[in-house]
DNA sequence: TGATGACCAGATTAGCGCTTTGGTCATCAG
DNA sequence: CTGATGACCAAAGCGCTAATCTGGTCATCA
């Protein structure tokens, strides 16, 4: 821990942040300006780039605390089922978590209504990133403990695994209405898929499980100190 | 047959597509005027609309005709070997071919430079729709003939299909650009997906094929039937 | 010393003629 | 008489300018 932030400063980071995600969400990135966000905060202007070098840096701020939010559920499901680290559990729990939340819901929608001109900037893509996604230590650990399908390679997933995420993510707007399925049916359809395609066809021994999660739980613990100090890191941080 | 048209009719609507075709890829839908199209093809520009309703349906007919030409190369690799009929390797064929023809890439990848406001027009939807992708007839003979996996119902490929290819046709921009990768290896992955997603895990035996083939080519021939008349059948119908 | 908001340049929007274009249909050629 | 045409029209699109807004800075202040 190299510079500990003062819990007020925490503070007011979140304060901001909260303005910041309720004007994306109600107005959408264009209108959701600094000095509004600012006047919310209760805070003057100069404020927020005490925090944050720039307005994009401020929103996947934004994007990154409720990443963190996500995966400390994703973590303590883990801990207390270590079968929760398989593939498609994982996956299913991503994909609910992610549309349950507004804001990362439009990231991975890649909404434009809300999301605007974010989307093509460079600020966003760490949100979407396969890092957050399924990062390369956490397949290699499925894939030492004989948690991936034999004769697939983690770097294998390296195009397949996003190509099928992105597209349950995705294809909603694109399907007649009367193919809509409940958000959890999705889910479980997402869940299949990925089971049968990348996982073992019998399913392991829960020993495996258990001997493979401490090593799973540790990636993602260190994915959630990341992300959260994209979150509030860059106030101390030089230019 | 009620209405076949006149050799010299389909010629004169083919010279359209051509030069309706050339400019959409060269200049964007946009910019694809009708005046152009018309000069292009040495008609006035009241013939275009003996021919289609509306420019959105001209463009339709443009991807219709597309379609027929991929339909035709799937129906006749099915004639030859019937073990083309699986899901995976239709697909996989479906991929490379849609992929390799502009027109066709452009509507799966959704291309935005090209089609501008047609990506939202009405007129693109039978284009993308769960028919031309596979439709549930086809699905419905292969569900009969045991080459989905067990306890795979047609219907709940409906959302569960669209949404991996959509996935594998739209993943590219998304990826950085180490993990690109030559189109047939995106099309074998897409390949091994879905076989290991929603096929038996032991392969059938080639006689199961041979009996289902007919039928499902029956199955493509009507969609080409279908594309085909949509491509040139507008100009003798009623308003 | 940390917080602020007046300030500025550059980007965005609004207003407004001018041009382009999808679609029609009276006219004409064969 | 039939099928093809292009002049024509309303409406949408474009380019231009002036006025406004907003991200980011920094001199000033508490």
């Amino acid at each position: 821990m190299v510079d500990q932030q003062p819990t007020d400063q925490i503070e007011r980071a979140d304060r901001i942040l909260d303005a910041a995600k309720e004007l994306l969400l109600r107005w959408g990135y264009r209108r959701a300006t600094i000095d509004e966000i600012a006047r919310r905060a209760g805070v003057g202007k100069g404020t927020v780039y005490l925090h944050w070098r720039s307005r994009e840096q401020l929103f996947f701020a934004v994007g990154a605390r409720e990443a963190v939010a996500m995966l400390g559920e994703v973590v303590t499901a883990m801990r207390h089922d270590p079968q929760e680290i398989a593939l498609h559990r994982y996956m299913r729990r991503f994909f609910l978590e992610a549309m349950s939340r507004p804001v990362l819901r439009a990231i991975f929608t890649r909404d434009a209504e809300v999301l605007d001109r974010f989307l093509s900037s460079p600020a966003r893509r760490p949100l979407q990133s396969a890092k957050l996604l399924a990062s390369r230590e956490y397949l290699g650990v499925l894939a030492d403990d004989g948690l991936l399908r034999a004769r697939l390679r983690p770097e294998d997933l390296d195009y397949t695994l996003p190509a099928v995420m992105f597209g349950f993510f995705g294809i909603d707007p694109l399907l007649a209405p009367e193919v809509a399925l409940p958000l959890v049916d999705k889910a479980d359809q997402l869940a299949d898929t990925l089971r049968h395609a990348f996982e073992p066809a019998k399913p392991p021994p829960p020993a495996r499980f258990a001997t493979a999660a401490p090593r799973v739980i540790a990636v993602f613990d260190r994915h959630v100190d990341d992300y959260r100090r994209a979150t509030y890191g860059t106030a101390t941080e030089k230019r």
